[in-house]
DNA sequence: TTGTAGGCGTTATCAC
DNA sequence: GTGATAACGCCTACAA
């Protein structure tokens, strides 16, 4: 593998020059610079960012730590935090946990040899000690969606509580009041959290709700199957605590004959692409996701760099998203 | 940052020692071998992979290019990757290159200072000369979902133009004539050959598309745009060359007031999880995406480590799944 | 303006 | 069994 050593041979001159070149730094004189420059060229040289890292340079690594990436909600996530990463300089390990601390503790060993300048993450909820090494080390740690107790140093996570009550509200202000609540994965913080607020809501008008089904898995068939369960309640009204969860039900309610939302509201959350593209189309509480992603990439870099210049951005706000699956229940 | 030396200072030994336990080499008594575990449980010392690497080891660094990941089709593909190639021993870099090449080259050279052993590409078409200086490293490349002409060393790349015929083959065994075509990104190689492959087989019937309708983004919303053109033409029988494509048409032909499958045969490819979660449900052509990525990660595994003994396993069939917005067309 | 040399953390080679 | 030590590629004093 070509190396520093190699330029210099090839534009018979000293390391000491070619580095200089690479960095900008010193003087070099134009003549001496071409000739590199052009050994570089030709050679396709990259300087080895593992002899940097040694060395005792910055490694601008980060570890991104989600529960997985093929659901859509993760998915946007991811990418807009490697993106706005990328832009700033670093390179991520985009990781899937499905939602085990012990994927977590191996992917945080993994980060820590690597030399990670710090990490992004929406922990399961079981403990978090595992983070405790980087912790110790000082790497930063911001968290994103869900908080990480004490271990972040930064946390980038919506009102989930509002969220819930913002839901529920929505379909007492309509007049319901048999309503039914589903979600998963019934273990996330962020699925309990918006459970809390959403039962708060039907709790200060005096209200229960008449079912509630939480599953392990972030999919449309066990939504499906959840609502099947809390359909047999007979709610006048759905909440889905994410959008998968609506539409699963959505498909549950179809199939048994009921319309939306004639027979049956349904209101989901974060506005997912699929949210606009289900017929009926999905009334929803949306989440900014690129947004919330580009933030936390922000924060990272003013921890990585502390650099006070980076702005604080202000979390954006939740906004309900009324579309065709939620109407006033028939009067009984 | 503890190393090796603050271990073996910490075990009152040498850093051979501790080497020599880190690597299960050479001989430890077992009194020796426990002070040092010991120092190394108390520090949660991780060795640096970058001294590792200097020192002439493998990476074990991968990176997978993808033209993003918010897109569920490619989230579900890297993150099959991902976890197949970390339980493999490899940490992988997920890029998403939004279909341009300058950003490829980018990331290309982020690869070479990352020293990566090995890549999984599904490249933007325009070219592919960037990934040169990675062939003049003998760094492996795998081509996933698209070719990559010269450049890869191996390729896990499903019959795209099959594909595409069995879409229109089963509109033709249905009894449709009229068969309008749509989808995008319309620069990917992937979609271009369904594209031909469809158009092919219809030509075997003596037929053209009444339309063909091809967008920049896989996103509903375009695909809606586009389906509204299609429709204006009038066709019994719409192909959409991803799923995104159909599901964007049954909301156009929904909002038309047209009846699926009654007035409006359609079908799709890739069957992503809202294939079955849309109304009516999509028929469509299933191509086993996790199977796809997990074949890509032992076939570069291979390569990288000239393995013969990993398997190669034959790509999986595509399989046409039939739901309920095909049926033969209203008899004229 | 350019070149020489030391050291970052690791492993392998060689002595002891 | 164990311990020095050279070398990997790079950058930065320091020397010339």
């Amino acid at each position: 593998m070509a190396s520093i050593k190699t330029i210099a041979t090839l534009a018979q001159t000293s390391v000491a020059s070619v580095s200089r070149v690479l960095n900008n730094s010193g003087y070099v004189s134009a003549a001496l610079r071409a000739k590199i420059e052009s050994a570089i060229a030709q050679t396709n040289f990259q300087p080895s960012s593992d002899a940097r890292i040694l060395r005792g340079g910055k490694s601008h690594l980060v570890g991104i730590l989600l529960p997985s990436i093929d659901v859509q909600f993760f998915g946007i996530l991811a990418q807009s935090m490697e993106q706005a990463l990328f832009d700033l300089g670093y390179q991520s390990f985009i990781c899937s946990t499905a939602e085990s601390a012990a994927h977590e503790a191996r992917y945080v060993a993994m980060f820590l040899s690597r030399r990670v300048g710090g990490v992004i993450a929406a922990s399961a909820e079981a403990g978090a000690a595992h983070f405790a090494p980087l912790r110790a080390r000082g790497i930063p740690i911001v968290a994103i969606d869900r908080d990480l107790h004490g271990y972040a140093s930064d946390s980038i996570v919506i009102d989930h509580d509002l969220g819930g009550r913002m839901m529920a509200q929505h379909l007492l202000d309509l007049g319901h009041r048999k309503i039914a609540i589903l979600g998963a994965p019934q273990h996330s913080q962020s699925i309990k959290r918006r459970l809390a607020g959403a039962k708060a809501a039907l709790g200060q008008s005096g209200l229960q709700p008449v079912s509630v089904q939480l599953g392990m898995t972030h999919d449309f068939a066990q939504a499906y199957d959840l609502a099947r369960n809390a359909l047999a309640h007979r709610p006048t009204a759905l909440i889905g605590l994410t959008d998968i969860a609506a539409i699963g039900a959505i498909h549950a309610a179809h199939d048994l004959g009921l319309q939306i939302p004639r027979d049956l509201s349904i209101i989901g959350f974060d506005d997912i692409p699929s949210a606009a593209f289900v017929l009926p189309r999905l009334t929803t509480i949306a989440q900014p996701i690129r947004h919330l992603g580009h933030i936390a990439a922000q924060r990272l870099h003013r921890l990585i760099t502390s650099d006070p210049s980076v702005q604080m951005n202000a979390l954006p706000a939740l906004t309900l998203i009324q579309r065709d699956t939620t109407a006033p229940p028939i009067p009984a």
